[in-house]
DNA sequence: GCCTCATATGTAATCGTTTACATCAAGCTA
DNA sequence: TAGCTTGATGTAAACGATTACATATGAGGC
């Protein structure tokens, strides 16, 4: 059932990029002026004269010119780059925010650069070292769990960021995101009011990551305040895969005092939980419930669907685009730090089993 | 059910990077050098007398000094950044893909500048231009459908790049992927074996996507292949997502000749499909089979599980990645130009139902 | 008619590296 | 010992734009 070729092709001598066929100079040339001039007819058209800037931008045409960023870079200060370092990318959700931070800097002129950190704060370092040094303008993180060099750098080169998905308590740092805790706070008491008192908790490891950290400790101030305990035996820490949210479950199921209410961290290891249900044959909602959050595509079709969070992601990445070019820009910004969720009840939770069937 | 709050900044002047704390030359007065010699402890180490190279290290340490990309870059027109435009980061495989391919260049000392094209050919060359005036060394495509021009800006700038996804028939183009066509069409042949003469068909539009349409020839050639007709009104195009699938699929449920068997083009619209069919109270696979391309965790964990295609994305963009780098550093390259793919049957698909009940 | 000012353009220095070429010392050959 | 090679380093010219400053021209005020 599989299709095959091989293909082989091979070449002897580095590719070094040709040298640009035209240079300013050769517009100007073309043009009839000086090169300042050209460079003004591309960053500062007004300034000119009309019949001398449609002069420069026919010369410009006929010439295929394309200028050098690196040139005008080194000169200007200026790449108009902007950085995302996420996480990952096998986790759809950083993808999509940053595409829609891309969608947004695009037509203001900026190029997107990124390179994911895969939950290592060093490595978040070591990136945004090898992006500043590459002329990136501004940078955008993920989540308020990074290296102290890494501000210390930021600072040293005078480059805006933002962080994004949390909200920086703080107050160090310009922060677009949600209410990680009060999503699960909100979330766990639903649960509780359903009649629920048994509760597991399944979460991506807490290391380099603020969100699942967060997250966790809702769910916890939820339980303590109305007074009920979340057993250590109780908590799983699952990789954002399927098969990890399984084998998590699969833990939970197991357990003597199994919990009636699963919360988990983010809709893939909550379908992953989901999926070891189904294979134990255990009743969903029946017997247990089940959340996720991020209100994935992936929850949001299975039978039975999982009630999660909306999380504002898409407006994350517009917000954090906003904030970086207007700072760039030098223009005022005024932006919402904190952005709403809502919670989404789909099939997945329903009423504690009767307390007295045990 | 939403927590929210409001926290504005503001900010006046603009933030202009700054300028480097240290430069190239004060390392070198530091280390009592010249330039030059800085400049090689820095890309060529093993040129340098070792107590001068670590000499040299100790004043970078010292210094913190970050090389500035911009500058080198114009002198050596190398900027070490592999450019990647893709169709859309909604569909989360162009996104692993890209992933896959940056997790492979980063430690090379290779950095990711992604851009999307929203699935518009010129809006791609508009992209391209701008990453090739930020120097950027060479390029991944995805497909084979792109505006005739670009290929003459990229051979002008000397720029390598890969096709990726779909093989290049034409051996114009070097090329990394899957025949798509063979995907669909083993697909088809293979429901045709399981008995189903009346087809549908739910595909991505094929302006500027030529996996969609080459998995559409793939289900007519395997059905011309037996004698069967594919009717226009079988035909129904939707974008990628959920809501299209599901509305394509409506569209077919409602036809009088009513297909048994539905191929889809991508594993998103045939969810949705399948999601229509819950809906409408159709059986899944006992009154009709859905199959889907990609086997994405979403189809997966479907009830009833999508049968779908695997396809090598993770590798297409490890193989792009030494693809590209190769060309680069001048070394001799060997790539597979086609990779294998695999019919995942799970159980959204099954026999026919019975010829003789209509 | 002179001075001022605004507008349009040119001149040339500059950004921070890399690298061709030059230099010099030391080791080796014959 | 002259001559050659090799290895380590320095000198200075690029790379291709932007931009501070200078200049020229014409308009307007008085």
């Amino acid at each position: 059932m599989t299709a095959s070729a091989l293909k082989t092709r091979s070449r002897s001598r580095s590719d070094k990029p040709n040298r640009p066929a035209t240079v300013l100079k050769d517009v100007a040339r073309l043009a009839g002026v000086s090169s300042a001039t050209v460079s003004r007819a591309l960053n500062a058209p007004n300034l000119l004269d009309v019949a001398t800037l449609t002069r420069v931008q026919d010369a410009v045409r006929k010439l295929r010119y394309v200028p050098n960023g690196q040139a005008r870079a080194l000169r200007s200060q200026r790449s108009f780059t902007i950085g995302a370092i996420v996480p990952s990318f096998d986790y759809a959700l950083y993808a999509r925010a940053t595409s829609s931070l891309e969608r947004e800097i695009e037509p203001r002129g900026y190029a997107l650069i990124l390179a994911s950190n895969h939950y290592d704060l060093k490595t978040e370092l070591r990136l945004t070292r090898a992006l500043i040094e590459r002329g990136v303008d501004a940078f955008m993180f993920v989540g308020s769990d990074h290296d102290p060099e890494l501000f210390v750098l930021l600072k040293e080169f005078g480059r805006p960021y933002v962080l994004t998905w949390g909200i920086d308590r703080s107050g160090q740092h310009p922060s677009i995101g949600f209410d990680s805790q009060a999503a699960t706070r909100t979330m766990t008491e639903h649960l509780i009011r359903l009649g629920h008192r048994e509760f597991g908790l399944i979460s991506a490891p807490h290391e380099g990551n603020d969100r699942a950290r967060e997250r966790s400790a809702g769910v916890r101030e939820a339980l303590r305040a109305h007074g009920l305990d979340l057993k250590d035996s109780h908590v799983q820490y699952a990789p954002i895969a399927l098969s990890a949210g399984t084998l998590a479950m699969e833990k939970l199921l197991a357990l003597r005092d199994r919990p009636t209410a699963v919360v988990a961290t983010n809709d893939v290891v909550a379908v992953g939980a989901l999926m070891a249900c189904r294979k134990a044959g255990v009743g969903v909602p029946g017997e247990i419930s089940i959340t996720g959050v991020d209100n994935t595509d992936l929850g949001a079709t299975q039978t039975p669907a999982l009630t999660s969070i909306q999380t504002p992601i898409m407006e994350v990445g517009r917000l954090a685009a906003n904030y970086l070019t207007a700072r760039l820009e030098g223009t005022d910004v005024e932006f919402q730090g904190e952005l709403p969720f809502e919670i989404v009840l789909r099939d997945s939770t329903g009423p504690a089993p009767s307390a007295g069937s045990a």
